[in-house]
DNA sequence: TTGACACATGACTGATTAGTCATTAGTATA
DNA sequence: TATACTAATGACTAATCAGTCATGTGTCAA
């Protein structure tokens, strides 16, 4: 599709040359299309840059959401949030340099709404994980905690596009696991209130409606699977006003849930109907 | 004097609305200046960020290097390393955002090789307090707990421009000593080879000959005091070629040590001189 | 062959940018 | 007052940018 070959491309030179610094030009001659060949696929550099966020966050966020709620991973855990999120840091390089290195520095407000949305998502599943897998944890170290393994994702994420830096996943997720059981066993003093995250976590957990239904758009154009493209369309048009009974939007819910593609969706649309 | 000035203000655009984002015009409007009185102190944009840069971190990093070389906080040196950077962090909210949001996003290579240069600069001065006050460290752990120390005062740096984070200077560095005490008698299992830094210190460390006149030339604009104003300039006039005897050298030197401000700059150059 | 329609093009617009330079204002010296 | 010199101005240039739109072009069905 014209779209992922857009993205893909688009996020090379990004990666390469930073955000700002790459035109709409540029990207259409790495494409090899024209300019207004792009504007048929996005309507905006800041519309193609959210859809590039979207696509890796909602995919990263599903996985970890999986091999979290793992049974089979039950007592591992930890291990499995730095080793799910290093895989796609190792996997796509170019978005982990892109998502660590330029995106703390951006300020369309659109955008940063959305990073925090994923980020308020991520801060809590580590908090499950360590009541978890660390439920004798003194609670008011709790956030203190969940901010030193945010910390060690990104700092040693940077290690995947530093060159004369080679990293083996395996070796580093257990290295992770390890410090950051000491640090659950032995810390004492704590730096963060443990209401720190209260505020991005309970407010921006839930989207807009129209949040919401960006998403759900951008999914239905990433989408090629009939059931899943039916479900999306269902709930767009549910959201839109075309009322739909209860049951049948649990069934879609659940047919969104099924794919790793649009399960981090369905937990989205979820915390929106929640929320009302 | 005027480019103080200009620094100042540009400095709090650059905070809140981001370097690229932030025209000349701006800048010129914020200071009450034309945009030609602007060029009278800067050749070039780049020019003004640099010596931003230039600026604050040669501050710092000389605040570091007299509270880590006095006898006074032997014991002390960690929480002297957190409490120094962080307090100038306080101080000027301004520069840490756009130290650590922004600056990892550049692409400037002469700006980045100067960040190199600092950064490379208190890679060395942390080792040096790991190995002084953590002398029982297993010495493959040492790289690890260097880039975790770095890894924390990037991280809760962070703290100090978020609003609703009220930080106690005391407390947060009290935690992360502990943290890192914590780390330092515990942690096993290396992620870091321990020749990991090894590039970048050794071979950043020493300037080139253009890096430091430049640093020298810049100093010489900055400084007022005509004792330390003279040796600058008997220093950028041996570097061209204007021979000095080493006695007068070391002495010139002495001079710049003896103040905050350009401490950093002797030291810079003493190392320029060793690496010949 | 014709008409219809989506897909694709790239010259163009208008806005913005960093940086320049002929000109003027201000100030000190003679 | 006249001269010389520096500091400051802002209109200007040339370049670049995101985004538009009149003009194709290829591909169907009739």
């Amino acid at each position: 599709m014209k779209k992922q070959m857009i993205m893909e491309k688009a996020l090379e030179l990004f990666a390469k040359n930073g955000f700002e610094a790459t035109s709409i030009q540029q990207i259409t001659e790495k494409c090899g299309i024209s300019k207004g060949a792009f504007y048929l696929s996005f309507k905006s550099k800041d519309e193609l840059i959210l859809s590039i966020i979207d696509h890796f966050m909602s995919t990263i966020a599903a996985e970890i959401e999986r091999a979290v709620n793992d049974d089979q991973h039950a007592g591992d855990l930890l291990y499995q949030y730095y080793f799910v999120f290093f895989r796609a840091y190792e996997r796509h390089a170019d978005f982990a340099k892109l998502f660590i290195k330029e995106l703390s520095a951006m300020f369309n407000p659109e955008l940063i709404e959305r990073i925090l949305v994923y980020h308020a998502h991520l801060t809590k599943v580590v908090f499950s994980i360590i009541e978890r897998q660390f439920p004798q944890t003194n609670s008011k170290m709790r956030a203190d905690l969940v901010f030193v393994i945010q910390g060690f994702v990104k700092n040693y994420g940077e290690l995947f596009f530093i060159d004369h830096a080679s990293v083996d996943l395996h070796e580093l997720c257990t290295a992770l696991v390890e410090k950051t059981e000491i640090l659950a066993r032995h810390a004492a003093i704590p730096v963060l209130a443990p209401e720190f995250f209260a505020m991005s976590v309970h407010e921006r957990i839930a989207p807009t409606k129209e949040q919401l239904m960006e998403v759900l758009m951008r999914k239905i154009n990433e989408i090629d699977d009939p059931i899943l493209l039916e479900s999306l369309e269902l709930l767009t048009g549910h959201l839109r006003g075309a009322a739909l009974s209860p049951a049948i939007i649990q069934g879609l819910l659940k047919n969104l849930s099924s794919s790793p593609h649009t399960k981090w969706t369905a937990s989205l649309y979820q915390k929106y109907e929640v929320s009302q």
